[in-house]
Parts: structure tokens; sequence; C-alpha cells
DNA sequence: AACGTCTTGTTACGCTATTCACAATTGAGT
DNA sequence: ACTCAATTGTGAATAGCGTAACAAGACGTT
């Protein structure tokens, strides 16, 4: 698989595109066209054909997509089609909702343990873990086969911690501190802050 | 200002500018360069010039930027040099968890109120707020003047309750639902979906 | 089996975004 | 006053992405 020649934002679209096919499943149908994918999701056909061309061949002129067959090749091609592991760092008020968060395992994305460094936090009960220092954090991460690191302490820390994760062999971070970490080539890293979000919306609200 | 002109992205960089430019004050820095921002943010200085160029001349040849300018500017440009009052709808896990999030009122980000249309939620205490009906949506949104909805509600909602917002006149949506919501011309999206930043994060983890 | 309709995969085109490169200018040092 | 190193703002060059358009094929109908 040629990874490098794949743009990534065609990648970041093949998600959108499962959630769509299952949409579409749910509803009843057997084949699709990428019209019809294409209207759920507010894209041109011709953008979503494209997109997969990167790949294969998965349609049938004339006819469409066999739903069941483009939804699997897509979680083939992203490897989803297989159990994530990942540990979380910071178990402050935002590490201990994302715990609780109920989206993460129905997509077989796994968290297996939780660490912080601060010492009253550790030992204790979050969710179903029991919060393990730092210092445990090597072993977990080979005896789990964990590949990915969740970040969710302050920003002062944060690029300490994501420095620690990548040491110890995870390849993705997916970060929830307002900071643009710095990570080695091979890594990578995927950033959630609504703060940013609202920030470049009110360019558009004001003066309406 | 020609709004239309400035490309999308350019006006979602320009929050991480402002974040930039605080670490460097925090740094003691009174005056800063394109350069200096760019190894920040892990981008050329080229970009960073050219995107602030699309509002005016903020810098000095030879010199750089008056950091404290630069900044005043920025977020006058984001219009962040002023208090926004949000809505949240949908107070279940996620919905809490956003509510007692920390990181929005430092930025000026408000939420005044929270709602839910089950039952058994209304009249609850979340945080400081008294979970209300959506029937009391309308009055809220013009009583207190707010211009951004926040939506955690489960993804078969979502669509229900952002045509609600658009209604009463939110401008601005903050999706937390793992939908592609559709809204009319006009109204601003940002969706949050830490599910979608895994699974394409998965595509470049695999076989290594 | 011929026709008409539909839809894919792909090539070609055009637009948008990023990087390059440099004239203009600043300020520090001598 | 002059020189030198630094840095901006921007027009030109390059690269990247998205859309349009169409040939090739699939299916249903007659």
């Amino acid at each position: 698989m040629q990874s490098r020649e794949v743009p990534e934002v065609v990648v970041e679209r093949l998600p959108l595109y499962i959630r769509a096919l299952l949409d579409l499943q749910r509803e009843g149908f057997d084949v699709v066209s990428s019209h019809q994918i294409g209207r759920r999701l507010r894209m041109t056909p011709a953008q979503i054909r494209k997109d997969l061309s990167y790949f294969g061949k998965f349609g049938k002129q004339g006819r469409g997509y066999c739903l069941q067959v483009l939804l699997d090749e897509l979680r083939d091609i992203l490897g989803l089609n297989r159990s994530w592991s990942a540990c979380l760092v910071g178990v402050g008020r935002l590490g201990r909702a994302i715990i609780n968060y109920t989206g993460f395992a129905p997509e077989g994305f796994k968290i297996v343990a939780a660490f912080d460094s601060s010492e009253e936090r550790l030992g204790t009960s979050v969710g179903q873990f029991t919060v393990l220092p730092m210092a445990d954090l090597q072993g977990v991460v080979i005896d789990e086969g964990v590949s990915i690191g969740i970040v969710a302490v302050p920003s002062a820390q944060a690029q300490d911690v994501v420095d620690k994760l990548v040491e110890t062999g995870v390849k993705g971070i997916l970060n929830y501190a307002p900071i643009a970490p710095y990570v080695p080539e091979g890594i990578v890293v995927r950033n959630i802050d609504p703060v940013l979000s609202l920030q470049s919306m009110t360019f558009y609200l004001k003066e309406k």
C-alpha cells in the first residue's frame, strides 16, 4: 500500500463514508451509489469516487457499490477490522469524562489503563480503572499492546507526556491538550480542541 | 472586511497564532518574528506571513511583530475581544462533561443554559444549571443573546436539535454528535468527533 | 439482441493553497 | 554615516485538491 501517495484529507474522509454506509444499511439498502453517499455527507459524488479510486475498484458501472463489500473494504483499508488498545494519561475532569465516554468501545477502541502523575490520584478508582503511576506506563504499553496514547493533562505537562508515550512505543496520540505537540516522524497526532473550533467560528459570527 | 475572500483554512489557523503568541508572551518576548511563531506551531514562516497579509500589515521589516499589537489585532479579527454566550442541548454523560469543562470560560465562551428533552432530566441540576425543557429554548436564546448552540445529544436526535437551534436564531453550532448536520447558508458548524480522529489515525498505525 | 438509462473509474482541467524568492526596510554595530 | 544581518509583505512559481466530463460497462425492458 502506497500510504504516502494517498492524501491525508482522503484518509480523513473514509470514516465518514463508513458512517454514511452504516446509516444506509440501517435503512435497508444493499446497493448504493456515490450519489447517495454524497447526499448524506453533502459532498459531490465525484469526490467520493475519486477518493475510493486511490484504493481500488469497488463498484459496478451502472449499478453502484455493494454496500457490505464497500463497508468491509473501507474497514480493511483503515485497519478497523481489529481492536485497538489505548491508554489514557491524565485523570482530571477531562480524563474522567474520556474514560466514561461510551463512543470508543463500539468502534473497537479500548482504553486499557489510566495514568496520572499526581500523588493524590494514584490508586484511586476512575470508572473501572485504578489510576497507575507513570512509572508503570512502559510495562502496560508492552503487555497490553497499546498503540494509542490519549493525552488529557494540562498544557504545561502535555509535551512531556507526549514524549514519554512516544518513548514507550505508542504510535498514535489523541491529544486533548491545547498545544501543538512535537512528535518524531512516523508518529500520528490528532488534536481534539473545541476551543479552537469556537475561536475560528466567531470570525463568522461577528457583525451579522 | 471581505470575509468571503479569506480562505477558511486561514481563519482556522488564526487561533493557533494567538496560542503561540500567548506562549511567547509568557516567556517574556515583546517582539516576535514569523520564524519564531512558525517553530512553535511547526509551520513555515511564509505561511504565517501570508495568512496575516489577508488582514493587514502588522509587522516591521527587519524587526518582526510587536507581540501585544499582533495579539490584539488577531483577537479583533476573530471577534474574541468580547464574550460569547452558548447554550447546551443534551445533558447526558457527554453534556455534563461539557458543562464541567473549564476550558471555555477563560476564552470568553460562556454556557448560559442547559436543555434536554428527556422528562426525567428536566429540573435536575447539572453543574450550576437547572436543566430546562426544549420549549424554553427560544426564550433563553433571545433573552441571553445566545449565538452558539452546543449539541450533545445522541445522533438520532442531533439533526432535529440542530434545526431547532437554527430556528431560534443561533448562528453557530458546536456539534459533538457523530453526524454531518445539515444547516442553511450562513450558519457555521464545527464538529467535534474523537472517534473520527481515531478511525483515520489507524490507517497510519497499521503494519508498522 | 438492441436500446436506453444509470453509474463507475479516470483523465483533464481549473481553482485553491502553500512555498519560494526578493525588494524594501529596519535597527544594531562600528 | 555606513555596513550588515534580519525580517516583512507580496508577486510568482509550485503543488495539491476538487470538479467536470466522458468512455466503458451493467442492467432492465422491449
